[in-house]
RNA sequence: CGGGGUGUGGCGCAGUUUGGUAGCGCGUCCGCUUUGGGAGCGGAAGGCCGCAGGUUCAAGUCCUGUCACCCCGACCA
C-alpha cells in the first residue's frame, strides 16, 4: 500500500481505463451501512469496498485517488528534504514498552502474538521506530538536522469506527519526524513542516483551518492541527473573527482575569439552604431567602460548582479529582480528558462518596476539597476563579451553603485546570473579542515532540564538545486515506462525486454512446491521442450499455471533465462537459485533443 | 462501555404478527429487439433465511442461548 508500488510523479498513468474491462461495479442504490456522503458515494461508485468494520479494500479507482493524495504529500515532503523510508506495520512490543505506550494506548492498539508467544502490535504511529532507527545509525550532531517520513498503513482498534474511510481502524497515514540537536533547530524543522503542510492542503483543495492543539498521548509542546472545515466534523474548534486566533476546543486557554483586591468584600457566612442539591435549586433558594444587598438577583454564575470525577491511570490506580468552576458552566469531558491524559475519566459513583465521608453530596465546598483538606482529594479551579472573586458554594453539610466565600482569602486550591466548557462569545485569549465555534475534521497534526521518545529510547548524539546530548524531535502526520474521504465530503452533488483535477482518478471520462462503429472508432482514436500526450482517460467503451447508464456512471464516478462521443459525430462534433458546473460545449473533432487539453488546463 | 436497530442470493428489501413448497427489484448469464439520460420481451444461474440448541408432523416464522453488524452517545487522529 505504501511507497514502493506508487507511480512516480515522472510517469503519470497514461494507459486508459476501459469500462468494458475495468474492475468496477457501480451500485444503483446506496449501501445500507453508509450514512455520510463520502462513504455512500465511494462505495456506490466502486472506489472502495468494506472488508471488516473500519477496514476497507481499495479498488482501482479508489487506489488512483489515494495514490494521487500520496503523490502530493510525497512531493512536498521531498521538497523540504525529508527522506522516505518504510517501517513494518507489524512491530515488536519492546520499543513500545520502553516508551510506555504499550500500556498508555490501552485497548486502542491491535496486539497479537507470534507462535512462540511473543507480543507484537500493529503500529498506530511509529515514533519509537523512527527514534530507534536514528539511534541505530547516527551518533553525531553533524548528522543533524534530519527529517524522515513514511507513508504507511496504521492500525488503531477504534472503539467505534465510523463513516467509512473517514475514520477507520486501518488507515493510510504519512508520518514524519524531525531530529535536531537543540530547540532552535526544532523550531526551524517545525516551521519547514508547517510550510509544507500549507502547500499540501492547498493542493489537496479543501477548506481548512490551522488551530492550536493539544499534543495528545504523545507528549510535547507546540502543537497545531490542520482541520478540514466540515459541518459534520468530529472536532470542535473555536476561532476569533477579530484577530484570527483559532484553537481546538481542547486546547483553548481561558484568559485569566486580574485578581480583585479583598478590601471591602463582606465576610463569608454560612446560611441554611435546605433542599438545594443542584445549582438551579440553590439559585432559587438564595434569591428567595438570602437576596443580594445590591438588589441584583443571584445567578448560576455567582455559584461555585464543585464536580468530582474519578481518574483511572494507565497502571490502574484510581484517583478522585475535584474541579471548581462557575455554576453556569459544565465540565467539558473532552477538555478534561485532554488535560488528564493519559489517565481516563470515569464517573465518581455512590460507592466513592461512601468511601469519603467528608463529602456531602450536593453541598461540596472548598472546605474539605484539596490535598491538605479533610477529603485529601486534589482540587483544581477554573482559571476564572481568581483571588478576590466571591462565591456561593457548598458548606460541606447537607442543606447549607456558604455565601461571599472569597477565593484566595477564604480558600485555596491545588492549582487550576482547563476543563470548563468553551462557549460562543467567550473571550479570545489573544485579543479578548468574542470567540465563535465551528466543526472540522482533523487532517493533519504537527507538533514539537521534544525529548520524550529520545529520552525513553536513549537517542543521544555527540555535540561539538564531544558530550552526549539528547536529540529533540518533531512529529508530523497527514491522514492520506482520510483525505480521500474528506475531499469526497466536500466535492459531490446529488448525482455523485466531483473530484478536483489533481486527485481525480483520470483527467477525462470519454463516453462513447450507441453502437455505431464510427462512434467507437473515434472514441478509441481520441483516447489513444490523449494517452500519447499523457492524459489519463476513463473510456466507456461498453457496447451494450445504454447512453443513460453511461451518463449516470460518469456522473457518479466524478471525473471533472466528461467527453461525449455520440450523435454529434455525424456533424463532425463531440461534446465536452464540465462535471461540476454541468456546462457543455460542442467542439470540432479535428480540434478535439487541443480543446480537451485546454479544458483540463494543459497546453 | 450505555442506548437504539438489523441479520433472508453480489446489492437493496419483503415475508416473521397468524408455522405449511423462500419471494421482489437491481445486478449477472443466454437469445432477440433497443441505443442521448439508470431500455423491452423471453429464458437461466445463484440462498445452511447469522450461528447453536429446543418446541412441532412441519420453523425464515415460535422459545432459549449466542455471535455479528449498523446508528447515536462515551472514547479516539
Amino acid at each position: 500500500m505504501a511507497g514502493p508500488q506508487s507511480p512516480s510523479p515522472q510517469e503519470p498513468p497514461v494507459v486508459a481505463m476501459r469500462l468494458s474491462s475495468l474492475f468496477l461495479r457501480t451500485l444503483r442504490e446506496d449501501p445500507a451501512d453508509a450514512e455520510v456522503p463520502s462513504h455512500r458515494l465511494l462505495v456506490r461508485a466502486g472506489y472502495i469496498r468494506r472488508t471488516s468494520p473500519g477496514i476497507y479494500t481499495w479498488l482501482p479507482l479508489g487506489l488512483r485517488v489515494l495514490r494521487n493524495v500520496e503523490r502530493i504529500v510525497r512531493e512536498e515532503m521531498d521538497g523540504i528534504g525529508a527522506q522516505e523510508i518504510l517501517f513494518p506495520a507489524l512491530l515488536p512490543r519492546e520499543p513500545y514498552d520502553a516508551s510506555g505506550r504499550w500500556t498508555d494506548y490501552g485497548d486502542n492498539i491491535f496486539r497479537l502474538q507470534d507462535r512462540k508467544g511473543n507480543d507484537y502490535l500493529l503500529g498506530p504511529t511509529h515514533e519509537e521506530m523512527f527514534t530507534l532507527a536514528v539511534k541505530d545509525m547516527f551518533s553525531s550532531y553533524k548528522d543533524l538536522p534530519l527529517a524522515l517520513y513514511q507513508i504507511q498503513i496504521k492500525y488503531r482498534d477504534e472503539a467505534r469506527p465510523r463513516a467509512g474511510i473517514l475514520r477507520g481502524r486501518e488507515f493510510v497515514m504519512k508520518d514524519s519526524y524531525s531530529f535536531d540537536i537543540d530547540d532552535a533547530g526544532l523550531d526551524v524543522s517545525y516551521q519547514a513542516h508547517r510550510d509544507a503542510y500549507v502547500r499540501i492542503f492547498d493542493r489537496l483543495g479543501f477548506d481548512y483551518v490551522i488551530v492550536q492543539a493539544m499534543s495528545g498521548a504523545m507528549g510535547g509542546s507546540r502543537s497545531e492541527e490542520f482541520l478540514a472545515t466540515a459541518v459534520n466534523g468530529e472536532d470542535t474548534y473555536v476561532h476569533c473573527p477579530n484577530c484570527g486566533y483559532a484553537a481546538n476546543v481542547e486546547a483553548v486557554q481561558v484568559p485569566t482575569p486580574e485578581p480583585i483586591p479583598y478590601s471591602g468584600l463582606p465576610a463569608a457566612h454560612v446560611e441554611d439552604t435546605p433542599d438545594t442539591p443542584t445549582i438551579d435549586t440553590l439559585v432559587a433558594s438564595a434569591n428567595a431567602h438570602h437576596p443580594r444587598a445590591d438588589g441584583r438577583a443571584w445567578t448560576a454564575a455567582d455559584t461555585l460548582k464543585n464536580v468530582i470525577v474519578m481518574l483511572v491511570h494507565p497502571d490502574g490506580t484510581r484517583e478522585p479529582l475535584a474541579i471548581g468552576l462557575a455554576g453556569d458552566r459544565e465540565v467539558d469531558e473532552k477538555r478534561l480528558g485532554a488535560q488528564v491524559e493519559p489517565a481516563r475519566v470515569e464517573a465518581f459513583e455512590e460507592k466513592d462518596f461512601a468511601a469519603h465521608p467528608s463529602l456531602a453530596k450536593g453541598y461540596l465546598g472548598p472546605g474539605v476539597l484539596g490535598s491538605e483538606r479533610p477529603s485529601g482529594i486534589r482540587y483544581l479551579l477554573d482559571p476564572r476563579v481568581v483571588p478576590g472573586t466571591a462565591w456561593i458554594t457548598g458548606a460541606d453539610e447537607h442543606g447549607r451553603h456558604v455565601f461571599d466565600l472569597v477565593a484566595g482569602r477564604d480558600f485555596t486550591a491545588d492549582g487550576t485546570i482547563e476543563a470548563a466548557e468553551v462557549r460562543d462569545g467567550d473571550a479570545c485569549p489573544s485579543c479578548g473579542s468574542a470567540l465563535e465555534s465551528a466543526r472540522g475534521i482533523e487532517m493533519g497534526h504537527i507538533f514539537q515532540l521534544g525529548r520524550k521518545y529520545a529520552e525513553a529510547l536513549g537517542l543521544q548524539v555527540l555535540d561539538e564538545q564531544g558530550k552526549l546530548k539528547t536529540v529533540t524531535m518533531g512529529s508530523y502526520g497527514v491522514g492520506c486515506s482520510r483525505a480521500v474521504a474528506c475531499i469526497a465530503e466536500g466535492n459531490h452533488d446529488e448525482s455523485g462525486l466531483i473530484w478536483p483535477r489533481n486527485i481525480s482518478p483520470a483527467d477525462v471520462h470519454v463516453v462513447a454512446t450507441g453502437k455505431d462503429e464510427e462512434v467507437h472508432a473515434f472514441a478509441e482514436e481520441l483516447t489513444g491521442a490523449l494517452e500519447a500526450v499523457g492524459v489519463g482517460v476513463i473510456l466507456d467503451d461498453r457496447r451494450a450499455a445504454s447512453p443513460g447508464v453511461k451518463f449516470k456512471d460518469a456522473e457518479l464516478i466524478g471525473v471533472p471533465t466528461i467527453v461525449v462521443v455520440g450523435r454529434g459525430l455525424a456533424d463532425g462534433t463531440i461534446e465536452i462537459k464540465d462535471r461540476r458546473s454541468g456546462e457543455r460545449r460542442e467542439v470540432r473533432t479535428d480540434s478535439a485533443v487541443s480543446e480537451i487539453l485546454a479544458e483540463i488546463g494543459r497546453t
